[in-house]
DNA sequence: AAATGTGAAGACCTTCACAGCA
DNA sequence: TGCTGTGAAGGTCTTCACATTT
């Protein structure tokens, strides 16, 4: 019986929910508190929970930490994550200089470009390497995440190469959707589909 | 008979792959190319049309330009599409220098931050203006979508205030998912949740 | 009394399979 | 023949509702 991926989706935001709550000194919460603030159904909460274990006590709800810890163990927080940013245009130097990623066990500890101009550089302590160091660093710095910040013209390539180089997880920030080895887990960034779906609802032409 | 949502979402990748082809000298697609391409099935990609008309030619497959049209007039992307963003950070100051909006119709023409060290500065053509400005300028320039890149605690304020001055749609990059009056559209932006959510199908734990 | 955990029901989305048309 | 458009079937996710526990 293998767990919905909307289920693992939501988990992050349950746990991001539970240290608010956690900030405020509250110890113990319902699923109808945390759905209020979550704007979900408090079933949903609990059969969420529910794949996962019995998190609760009957009568009284969850306690905070507890379920916080648990939530972060499923989701292999507890750990260290080494992180590895491909391309070091203007998105990639942005995304290695963002400080959001560091709280949760995610660090970017390499990076790589293709453009002998960039390789070299020193970015947030981090010393740009050539594409050619791919596999070694990889292998050597125990990397098994990519963020991929290269031109779309080139995703499909650079993929490949992450692939082949072990790379497990690929978070893609290129207006494309690569097609990847399917034991590759990729998720992807693309604020212009956002945009682009959003304005169907403010357009005159919907009709319901 | 409403469209579903992940129908909406789905549209702006179809355009997208559509260009693709076009750019190739292709002139006509057939569902089942299509799907190839987007890793869906002909089916999928059928029955999303068909909430809209009929647009293809039985034992032909679809016209690509004519597809593109349709599917952009029924997004709204044959429009212009202003936006503003809220908070000159480095998120925002880097959003604001991204090139890869305009291409669809979309043009930030307006940025503000609350701190008074930030106005006036410009930035890609943009002197950012303070927050008392906001009701007025989105009046003026006819903003209907909001890009908000402001700290974390300031989400909830920040969003009360745009859908005070009459904004219809929010690109959100703060990590929150802000409670917001529901005829308000929201998308968030949330590079660490896609992480957060990855780890799990790396992780030991996992028994599936 | 209050809230969990969970089978069952319901809603929603995807895929099938084929009639109909070029 | 080849492919669309679409009811019907199938699958997945969400919500209900209540037995169970503290």
């Amino acid at each position: 019986m293998s767990v919905p991926e909307v289920v693992i989706n939501r988990l992050p935001q349950y746990i991001r929910c539970l240290n608010d709550l956690a900030d405020n000194g509250i110890n113990v919460v319902s699923s109808q508190h945390l759905g209020k603030a979550l704007l979900m159904t408090p079933a949903q909460i609990r059969k969420d929970l529910s794949y996962f274990g019995r998190f609760g006590k009957q009568g009284r709800g969850y306690l905070v930490q507890y379920l916080i810890a648990e939530l972060r163990h499923i989701l292999g927080l507890n750990l260290q994550w080494n992180l590895a940013v491909i391309g070091v245009g203007r998105l990639g130097l942005a995304i290695i200089s963002y400080p959001g990623f560091a709280p949760d066990g995610f660090q970017i500890v390499a990076a790589f470009d293709s453009d002998p101009k960039q390789v070299g550089i020193r970015v947030g302590g981090i010393k740009v390497k050539p594409m050619e160091n791919l596999n070694e660093t990889i292998r050597d710095k125990d990397i098994k995440i990519a963020i991929v910040a290269v031109p779309a013209t080139q995703t499909a390539k650079v993929v490949g190469l992450l692939a082949e180089a072990g790379i497990k997880a690929i978070l893609n920030y290129t207006p494309t959707s690569p097609q990847t080895p399917n034991d590759l887990i990729v998720r992807n960034i693309d604020p212009v589909l956002a945009l682009q779906s959003m304005t169907y609802y403010l357009n005159a032409y919907r009709q319901d």
